[in-house]
DNA sequence: GCCAACGTTGGC
DNA sequence: GCCAACGTTGGC
């Protein structure tokens, strides 16, 4: 079992699009690095949906593998399906990700980080996902 | 909207 | 195979 992070622009399709559509075709990645971490996924693997270009951007929600990689265009890029699984009460914005040292070193915080597909370790992806669970109350 | 940091392309 | 030019990403 293995833990991503995975990138898209809100206003482009948010963590409450793919609530609604309940899943959707990851396609549209043309990137080899991303592409390559594409194929390492696996049904079941959890996703840290991450909304960028954003004010601010944040880690927004947890997504899944529901379809292995496939093909996309042959034979050069791949997909795979991901599943809704939560919408985070709580989102984690950049700069709250970036202070926390229990999240130090994850890849989307250093700095020219452009991957739209990242491998996350288990440790940050359970850190990520009770942080953005709780609910801060006043 | 700006711009720095990347990745990619293409001439040589 | 180098590297300049170009396009894109993404934080701010």
């Amino acid at each position: 079992m293995k833990y991503w992070l995975i990138k898209s622009e809100p206003d482009c399709y948010s963590i409450d699009d793919l609530k609604r559509d309940k899943k959707t075709a990851w396609t549209g990645v043309r990137n080899y690095q991303a592409r390559n971490f594409i194929r390492e996924m696996k049904v079941g693997d959890l996703i840290i949906y991450y909304h960028s270009s954003a004010n601010p951007p944040s880690a927004a929600g947890v997504a899944k593998v529901v379809k292995a990689p496939y093909a996309e265009k042959e034979p050069l890029w791949s997909a795979v399906d991901v599943g809704f699984v939560e919408k985070f009460e709580n989102p984690l914005t950049l700069p709250v990700i970036k202070i926390n040292p229990k999240l130090d070193g994850m890849m989307v915080t250093q700095q020219g980080s452009r991957l739209s597909v990242q491998p996350v370790s288990k440790e940050h992806f359970e850190v990520i996902r009770k942080l953005g669970m709780v609910v801060s109350r006043p």
